[in-house]
DNA sequence: ACGGAACCGTACCGTACGGTACTCTATTGC
DNA sequence: GCAATAGAGTACCGTACGGTACGGTTCCGT
């Protein structure tokens, strides 16, 4: 795994020209309004008025085509990193927090639902690279930014853990749920699933519980504790 | 919704005959070994001995087909209840562990992993039932044996919770974190995601920390206790 | 022994999609 | 002003799949 070498290149994102941009969001557009069913070249072409002849010249392939539109819709969601240290437990809390709330957002979204979907229902098939690329470009970013979240809050002290990989599967785990996948299979969240903030900070409440140092166990943004 | 009508009548359980289950049950081989690609009537036909004709007799649509199948697998795969109380606090905990270890078994199944790829990838279609009938009789059983055991747990003072839904959610989300939508997009899980025992035990130790009474902190069946 | 039902195997049909080729127009570089 | 390139629009081809129809065979009831 030459991971590290590969992050060095700051590309993997193969900047498009801004028509085929144009074009990655028509296709996003068709793929959400009407699933893997709608996103036929002839469909994509006439939604972006261009030829099909020009698709294939641009993308290649029809696979390489819903690959770009993997890759553009991550590099279209990448969030800001925040690269500066949290300045006390406060801050470090809130930055969890907003962490759960973004990813519960994310992942509920039109977009990241209907990729998700396309790639997996493709994951059987043995030829597809939209799987990996959907691991690597969204779900691996995404724990990229929390394991610096975690690591700095093992750095201040606000933390405590050996295991950063069993820290983040608890953070994920208690802030998602099984809500992911329930979406993924066509179920709208009911009403209280909805409110993403409020259990964005039950979990972080929780995760606080099991990975927190005595610290900051005065919550400072916790309107609610001791909900059990 | 007369969704308590449909859940008094037992069946839901179309019984099939034989010869039908045979049916079903190659298409679930073929489905594994080659994805939807793979599941076509005339493959199906094929491996089954039969004639398209008779799959359409037999189940009418392609995709009633496709729900026969789930039925039948959810069918299958139906766990004991045991729907006896837990008998003590350690009895309590190591009811939990199964559940725990039976969910990642089956959720990591073959079979299981090939019908949610297959209910996912249809679920944006709006006329599939398949998204919904993976819901009712996969998520939704679990669940169920889930909540029994939770609501017996607070009922004999092991837990402490208010809102079982958030208890199962975090219960739900400790055992299985993002291990299976990774799995869902064709990620083989790694060595230590393998070990699906110690997982569940780590997660309900958790589990204990955040929902659990005084109690059982004396973990009966915890070898390793103290692990952030 | 006979008639019929069930059913397998296969052929067939219509459609839809991925991919390619061709024509015609507009823009660009010289 | 003029080739040349890019690209839209369309027609076309091969294939694959869902669904139906048909001939042949086996098995059951009478």
């Amino acid at each position: 795994m030459s991971d590290a070498l590969v992050q060095d290149r700051v590309s993997d994102a193969p900047d498009y020209t801004p028509r085929q941009s144009a074009v990655l969001e028509e296709a996003l557009r068709l793929l959400v309004e009407g699933g893997d069913r709608a996103l036929t070249t002839a469909a994509i072409a006439r939604a972006a008025n261009c030829s099909k002849e020009s698709l294939y010249k641009w993308f290649g392939d029809r696979d390489d085509l819903l690959a770009a539109m993997v890759s553009w819709q991550a590099a279209k969601v990448r969030v800001r990193t925040s690269s500066d240290m949290p300045a006390d437990g406060a801050d470090f809390r809130q930055r969890l927090e907003e962490f759960a709330s973004d990813l519960l957002t994310v992942l509920s979204g039109d977009v990241s639902l209907a990729l998700n979907r396309l790639a997996i229902g493709q994951a059987s098939r043995d030829d597809s690279r939209l799987g990996g690329l959907v691991l690597k470009r969204g779900r691996d970013a995404i724990r990229q930014r929390a394991s610096t979240l975690l690591r700095s809050g093992l750095d201040m002290g606000h933390l405590q853990f050996t295991d950063i990989d069993r820290a983040y599967r608890a953070l994920y785990g208690l802030v998602v749920g099984d809500l992911h996948v329930r979406m993924l299979l066509g179920d709208e969240p009911a009403g209280a699933d909805r409110d993403f903030r409020g259990q964005a900070q039950r979990a972080i409440t929780q995760f606080f519980r099991l990975y927190g140092t005595a610290d900051p166990e005065g919550e400072p943004s916790g309107k609610n504790h001791n909900q059990h």
